[in-house]
DNA sequence: GGTAGACCTGGACGC
DNA sequence: GCGTCCAGGTCTACC
């Protein structure tokens, strides 16, 4: 690990008064894909953000300043500031762009007044205080990395973006639109181990590059959540499941990402039979009445079942739990019929 | 509108 | 060590 001694540059940013970097940052799978590299000991966020066009090295952690020996949750103070040092000096400019990055990845923007909201809706996660999800810094990284999880096994989606960060990203950092759009399709596919996906990331980044997805207009809460996703799904690559991923990346909870994890929650936790399909749609059903808050009940529900198996998100490293933490790779470890007390439903009772 | 089959890769498995 | 099979979501063609 890259000591905070090395740094010239750090800031300090403002978190909502319950937040908890470990808890929150673990939260959703994407942490653990590069550029990404969560240190379990010191509890740290480590990141070559894109600032200007330029790579620079960073590395995030709350409370005390993270040493090599590891760090105990309880001498985290919660609600206290992050520090985020920087390898390189910034300009004003890359400093608010910095400052911008972060809130996305760890959704600040969301106080305790949001949180709250949801754990009325679900009181399961109160005592945990889980209610935020980690995701990348900018919008083409998520919708980038949404494509390299789907028809495959989450090792795969690991080594795709550990490739596109070396073989396409400048000084190990997630590549820019510009970068991806200019790629050669071979290259692709040959150095980064995408597959067919090639010329669908590309045509993406295209997308992107060209201004031809106007985020604002994806995060203005005068666009329903219905309008989102029917945008998103004309994409190339985007298919049902991709497009909800998208939209909770987004920061729109009403609908759920159903893919085989799904089936496999639906079957074997909530004790669901019937086809895959059936299955679906009884998990959809199920976790309908959260509304605003579908994705955060059925998500934390799964993220606490593979916490049941491996510990908490926050232990996990990269190159071992991190790669078997789904439940495909659970799959032969005796998933029992447990059937976890049914959240509290609010609103309607369809 | 629903469905079958192709698309790739890496891991598991059998020999 | 090698060959075969399988899982995974999207896309296209077809009914």
């Amino acid at each position: 690990m890259t000591t905070p001694a090395h740094h010239p540059e750090t800031l300090s940013i403002p978190v909502p008064r319950d937040y908890l970097l470990h808890r929150d940052a673990c939260s959703y799978g994407y942490f653990l894909l590069a550029p990404n590299h969560w240190n379990p000991h010191t509890l740290s966020l480590h990141r070559t953000f894109t600032l200007d066009n330029q790579p620079v090295k960073g590395l995030i952690w709350q409370g005390p300043r993270p040493a090599f020996s590891t760090v105990p949750i309880r001498s985290i103070p919660r609600g206290s500031s992050l520090t985020v040092a920087l390898e390189s000096t910034l300009s004003d400019a890359q400093r608010r762009e910095l400052s911008d990055q972060v809130h996305r990845m760890l959704n600040l923007h969301e106080d305790h007044t949001v949180v709250r909201s949801f754990h009325r809706a679900d009181p399961r996660f109160k005592a945990s205080g889980r209610a935020r999800l980690f995701r990348s810094p900018t919008l083409f990284e998520d919708v980038i990395k949404t494509v390299t999880s789907c028809n495959v096994a989450w090792p795969s989606t690991i080594i795709m973006n550990k490739r596109l960060c070396e073989v396409v990203g400048e000084g190990g950092a997630f590549p820019t639109s510009a970068q991806l759009a200019r790629t050669r399709v071979a290259t692709l596919r040959a150095r980064c181990s995408v597959g067919y996906r090639d010329q669908r990331l590309i045509d993406l980044a295209k997308l992107f590059y060209t201004n031809q997805i106007d985020e604002a207009h994806l995060t203005n809460p005068k666009t329903t959540d219905d309008e989102v996703l029917d945008f998103l799904i004309e994409l190339p690559g985007i298919g049902p499941y991709a497009a909800a991923n998208i939209l909770q990346l987004l920061g729109r909870y009403s609908h759920l990402p159903l893919d085989t994890e799904s089936v496999r929650h639906g079957r074997t936790i909530l004790g669901f039979k019937g086809s895959s399909a059936q299955i679906m749609k009884k998990v959809k059903a199920h976790f309908a009445p959260m509304r605003q808050h579908t994705f955060r009940s059925y998500w934390f529900e799964m993220w606490e079942f593979y916490e049941a198996k491996r510990g908490k998100s926050w232990t996990w490293d990269r190159e071992t739990t991190g790669k078997t933490f789904t439940a495909s790779a659970l799959k032969d470890e005796g998933l029992g019929p447990k059937k976890p007390k049914p959240a509290k439903r609010r609103g309607s009772s369809n």
